[in-house]
DNA sequence: TAAAAATACTCCATAGGTATTTTAT
DNA sequence: ATAAAATACCTATGGAGTATTTTTA
């Protein structure tokens, strides 16, 4: 049995007559005959009565029909799924990211490809670097957005987000009032960091910029999340650098204050996306294509 | 697209390996990789990715997978249901019977078809003669149990039950201590009858044995329902001939006695089974093989 | 270098065509 | 007499086979 007798049945239980339905199939009617004869000897069972001037369903055609017809709607949408899937419309996407993307890329990102591609279910992890790249490997998350280094030749990055280093400063601080801060003037102050193993990048950066600074931070405490770090800020308990979007976070008692004794590039921190190199998904190059695209 | 390039991606799909999906298909390797390409071009997108060493599904042809998964068995299913109808193992069936048929044949046959083809569902109506006629016709009904006469030449009918009839009289009568009673003796007793638009042939049998008998019987009630026939009986309002098996209906008061003064070839009622003659329907051709079977 | 898919070609099975017959109205 | 399906026979497309090449782990 082939889809052929199938198209050709249905053909035939349509039109009740062999000559038209011949000419609706563009073939000869004999053919047709011997096709729909083929087709009844192998299924076992007769789906027309013929009289050689009228022709009409069995109930067993008229069973077989209902079901035919379903199948061949069926497959028909299972191609459409399969052509959707390939162009990575229809899927999921486990999407990981540090805590500070939250305030800048992150949300456009997600917007835009929402309604670009609403077949792609996504699933949002908040996660520091080093999770993330583990994650990535084990297969439990897609594509991420971490604070570079990274230094695994079996995942991809591309830097899609740049923003300077700010000082964060209680309200009521004496520095507050000035427009720009020299680093330098920080030397004394209690700082509140990211602990780094959670981010060991933007943590080495900070303690190299105050060396440059000519001071060693003293830590006054450390804390797991952005909106904490400002909180304590809030607190008075110490002053904290921390990258721009920040300012996003409208925290009273905070003030944002742009750096001046350290050149801009140095002060530079970035955001990337990363993926598997060898992810294959068309969900995954359709998510990196939508991100490039901003 | 054929059914053969899905049952081969089917196959391809589950071992991931050409060469053994071609053993298990029983073809040669090279013309396999060909049908799958020719399907790939048609789909507009590809089902594996291949390198030389491994074959692996995409994602894409992940869900096409499933789906012609399901459609291949709904097709096999599709077969075994179109198959079963034709057996008359499946469908559905209107069946009329007159009242009195209740009482002898129809139990035995409704028992015995339901648990030869438990797949029909039965429909019951109860229904005069003529009724029964007009269904069929207008194809309310496939089958009917009737009394005859039946003058209809597109109607197809087999007697299949003969019973005699029998005089039901009120216990307390004076001939009920007979074991056999003589028509003549009831010349002056009012009986009761089934209205004749109701049972022509019933009702013109009776009057004709009362001629038979010498006297034309006084009709003292008419009464729609067998089981009213015999209250009526019960409550002495008359005398009534009834076919034999309403002795089934156990009616205290009631007494019934066989007829003695006429022949019994005459006495002999009878029910016939009908059919549309041109019905291609194999359930009523399995029902009333079942029937004649009994 | 060895295993496996792709390519190149050849062949024949069968889908489909044409001509004709059969049959029911 | 006619319309429509079945039958008979022919043609040619394309599915499957064999031999070979390509590729990568």
């Amino acid at each position: 049995m082939e889809l052929r007798h199938l198209r050709y049945f249905v053909t035939v239980a349509e039109e009740l007559h062999f000559g038209r339905a011949a000419e609706r199939l563009h073939i000869a009617q004999p053919p047709l005959s011997q096709q729909i004869r083929q087709l009844e000897k192998e299924l076992g069972f007769e789906l027309f009565h013929r009289t050689k001037r009228n022709v009409q369903l069995t109930e067993a055609g008229q069973v077989f029909l209902g079901e035919v017809q379903q199948i061949l709607k069926q497959l028909q949408q299972a191609v459409q799924l399969g052509q959707q899937t390939s162009r990575g419309e229809i899927g999921q996407l486990v999407v990981g990211f540090v805590s500070s993307a939250a305030y800048n890329i992150l949300p456009t990102i997600l917007r835009t490809f929402r309604s670009c591609v609403p077949g792609v279910r996504l699933e949002l992890h908040e996660l520091t670097t080093d999770q993330q790249l583990e994650w990535l490997q084990s297969g439990r998350m897609d594509v991420g957005f971490v604070r570079p280094p990274v230094e695994d030749n079996r995942v991809s990055w591309e830097t899609i987000f740049e923003e300077p280093l700010m000082v964060a400063l209680p309200e009521t601080h004496s520095l507050a009032n000035q427009g720009y801060i020299c680093l330098t003037s920080l030397a004394n102050e209690p700082f509140i960091l990211f602990p780094r193993p959670l981010a060991p990048g933007l943590y080495d950066l900070i303690i190299s910029l105050c060396q440059q600074a000519g001071f060693s931070p003293s830590v006054a405490q450390e804390a797991i999340q952005m909106q904490t770090i400002v909180s304590l800020v809030a607190a008075e308990m110490g002053v904290a650098i921390v990258p721009a979007s920040l300012q996003n976070l409208q925290r009273t008692g905070v003030v944002y204050r742009h750096i001046r004794d350290i050149p801009d590039s140095s002060l530079k921190v970035v955001i990337a996306m990363i993926w598997r190199s060898n992810d294959t998904s068309s969900t995954v190059q359709r998510f990196i294509d939508t991100v490039r695209s901003l």
